[in-house]
DNA sequence: CGGCTTAGGTCAGGTTCTGGCCTCAATCGG
DNA sequence: CCGATTGAGGCCAGAACCTGACCTAAGCCG
């Protein structure tokens, strides 16, 4: 086995961490001891913090250093990693979006088919139940996809459903130069240049379906305007949201800021009542945050919110008296 | 440079993917262009795939191989997967705690503090909104502390909360031999042996605070049974809940398996009806779902619940009738 | 076709690595 | 306090490996 072969496995066996005693790394690493404690040098001289313990039950132990050490992850590992990653990606966490697809963009693109296969397979378990979804679930696959091509400037084909009904728009093949995945209020969007419509576009990535490089590159063009997030935003504003709700809860902030999330604005009042604001398409939403609050509150608008509420009121008075 | 190192960085540098030309490479890595090109043979030696592209604009790309190379990772990156990884080992993703908080030790024990920080920081941003989270935030430094000490077989010695009120039970040192850790239910247990009560207990996670490990090791005993997670749900059933919900929910059950996600159990009765059971301490939590769903439905337990139905259709029915 | 890029054989010279041997140093148990 | 155990590391000779230079082949693109 070579050197470096050698330093990859012995990395891997100490990240398993417990400790191990000199002779046996030696003997799985099938050099003398002298050797070993060579080896150990070389990982401190790479700047990994290697522990050794003297005495009778001693050994090593890879721990925290100046930096992080590759990592080297077994199978389960790599796809835990993969799924997590791809819910933070989907907006779980806040801020960290564009990050977490940047190292999904990695861990997918270098995983084994047979591990990829197991990724897709967990994803379709994986639910955060509720609305909070905020809409289809997002591919990790594709989302990574469009990752890389923006990153590698690889021109980029896919199937576009126009905006419309749920059954899905029109669908048109597009040609782009993927410049930037934008990530915005619950949704991804790719910004592109569109090579037939020559402009720019920006694309809701759940919309795309059946993406196709080309394997070249395009010599990367400029955003006018430069900021990629800005551009996604001042199309969004043109796209209006079906209800501005506005509520008035007689809770405190917190506590209605604590069941809405991050999905709506919370401003307080006084130290009782608040004002809820979200902007939403489906009104079952709000009518279940105001439900887990359990608090008095008032419709300000829109209307039909109240007609919501009227439904719901009926549906729960008609539980509540026994049949 | 010694050779290894080198390999590391060639690793490194293709792992940001986009594709490399040779003379590029040979030039960062300062060694001419014949060297290089057995560095590549290396990697493919060691099972990486190294795409190579001819011709004017060719170069070299590290693509999905056999097995997975090492991650080299960017800070922000290591991050990013902490966090997702906390979040998958908080439940949110099913039948993948285990394996999580296993990446999540191995991610966590190597990771530089200043990462670990940035990482804290974040932690206490990600919040799932809503009754989810099923109780107290899972802190990723103890449970990858508890699950370092398990793996590697150290005492341990923490605070234990014990059952009752908010604000806590009595508060007592525990040293314990942990043995493993255990997903159920969105709470985390650790399985351990009492130094002190010679005997095995669980403790759940969230009541363990400022943890101690010793550094030195124990002889690993048997759990009697043998298995860690008979073990806590034998417990486990010794605490009731405080209600056990049952309704029938005129809605196809698909529709509320995808409301309640996985913190209840949905059966169909027929295409249009199904049962819906969850076991809760708060009856908000049910009454959230059904409002979610919005769909008729019968209480046919708790009384407690049709009092709840009652009171929300209260809230409910005033809100929609305009001041 | 011609220019560009990777692929890889060969070779000489030098560097590095290995294993064995030795002496220290730290830790633990008796 | 002493001895056993285990890591740390200097030194050395021989072997193994690596490097750079040179050359030829092959694939890709305009």
């Amino acid at each position: 086995m070579s050197t470096s072969a050698r330093m990859l496995s012995l990395l891997s066996l100490l990240q398993t961490h417990r400790y191990w005693p000199g002779d046996e790394l030696a003997t799985r690493l099938e050099v003398s001891g002298r050797t070993l404690r060579r080896d150990i040098e070389r990982l401190r001289d790479l700047g990994y913090a290697v522990d050794a313990t003297r005495g009778v039950a001693g050994g090593y132990q890879l721990r925290a250093g100046g930096q992080l050490p590759p990592l080297l992850l077994e199978d389960d590992e790599a796809v835990a990693i993969a799924v997590g990653l791809r819910t933070a990606a989907a907006g779980s966490v806040g801020g960290l979006e564009e990050t977490s697809v940047q190292a999904l963009t990695k861990v997918v693109g270098l995983m084994p088919p047979r591990l990829r296969r197991r990724m897709d397979a967990l994803q379709s378990q994986t639910d955060t139940p509720g609305p909070w979804r905020g809409g289809p679930t997002v591919d990790a696959t594709l989302l990574t996809t469009l990752a890389q091509a923006c990153r590698d400037d690889e021109p980029l084909a896919f199937d576009y459903a126009a905006r419309g009904g749920a059954s899905g728009g029109e669908v048109t093949r597009r040609r782009v130069e993927p410049h930037r995945l934008v990530s915005l209020g619950r949704r991804w969007y790719l910004v592109a240049y569109d090579r037939d419509r020559l402009d720019w576009r920006s694309f809701r990535v759940d919309r795309i379906a059946a993406p196709a490089t080309s394997g070249t590159r395009f010599r990367p063009r400029e955003l006018p305007g430069g900021d990629a997030v800005a551009y996604v935003q001042a199309g969004f504003r043109r796209i209006p949201h079906r209800y501005d709700v506005r509520v008035q809860v007689s809770a405190p902030a917190a506590a209605v800021a604590w069941a809405v999330g991050s999905y709506g604005d919370v401003v307080a009042i006084d130290d009782a009542t608040c004002r809820l604001e979200m902007a939403v398409d489906d009104l079952r939403w709000p009518v279940m945050v105001l439900a887990q609050v359990g608090a008095p509150f008032v419709v300000d608008s829109p209307d039909d919110l109240r007609a919501e509420c009227a439904r719901t009121a009926e549906l729960f008075s008609s539980a509540a008296t026994p049949r």
